[in-house]
DNA sequence: TAGGCCATCTGGTCCT
DNA sequence: AGGACCAGATGGCCTA
């Protein structure tokens, strides 16, 4: 949490302007943003009830045919290049030169629809509200929001190993917390500042029931 | 209306 | 040779 928040560089800052600070301060009380935006699930409902659907780059592709347009959509969404234009750049060219640039273009929707496929199994996934009234993220921010994400889930799984080891070792230490000892430097980073009595390992285990139970099995494993 | 985002076409380059 | 990858160009759609 706090590494995407510090997280500042051009790019998270501009995307931030952009797309309002919600999509990047989850749980910080800016997640009932503007309609339109990009407004945060609660980060414990952001993973449950996702519906990532399974990205088969390999499968079929029921829009593409062989030949040029491929579909309505297309149709609608594509350039005036136009492969069926009557002046366009393949109207010059031979049977065989059409054909075969027709099945490059076909090649390449094909190769694009693949990586747009797998960037909206890239959104399924980090944490912004799927909504389908709310505006699907942007390639970039994509790809820049999953990589602080990345970053973040990093740095939690580090800090969850050191809050570990510090269990392993100092279940016999009663209140407060030495410094020295504390595995997190400052007291507002300490996971579990917000009960400082709770001093045997088993209060602090409890108090982190979020956490899956094999993280704390020593503290049943041991009275 | 300008700017952002996107899909598509296209030609070039690299790889197998 | 054929396919994958890439970047530039172009035009459509949408929003502030």
């Amino acid at each position: 949490l706090n590494l995407l928040k510090s997280i500042s560089n051009d790019a998270l800052l501009d995307l931030t302007q952009r797309y309002g600070q919600s999509a990047f301060g989850f749980g910080a009380g800016h997640g009932a943003g503007s309609p339109g935006r990009f407004p945060l699930t609660p980060a414990a409902d952001f993973l449950s009830g996702q519906t990532a659907k399974s990205n088969e780059s390999g499968g079929e592709h029921t829009s593409d045919d062989e030949d040029g347009f491929d579909s309505l959509e297309s149709r609608k969404r594509g350039s005036t290049f136009g492969d069926d234009k009557p002046g366009g750049p393949l109207a010059k060219k031979s049977k065989e030169q059409r054909s075969l640039r027709l099945s490059i273009n076909a090649r390449e929707r094909r190769r694009m629809h693949d990586l747009n496929d797998a960037l909206d199994g890239l959104r399924a996934v980090i944490p912004y509200a799927h909504s389908p009234s709310v505006r699907k993220l942007s390639k970039i921010a994509t790809l820049l929001l999953a990589k602080n994400y990345i970053l973040m889930q990093a740095q939690a799984l580090e800090e969850m190993r050191r809050l570990v080891a510090y269990l392993n070792q100092g279940q016999t230490i009663t209140s407060p917390i030495p410094t020295a000892l504390a595995p997190f430097g400052q007291a507002a980073v300490y996971p579990f500042s917000g009960s400082a009595l709770a001093t045997t390992c088993a209060e602090k285990c409890s108090t982190y029931s979020g956490a899956p139970s094999t993280l704390f099995k020593h503290c049943n494993d041991k009275p």
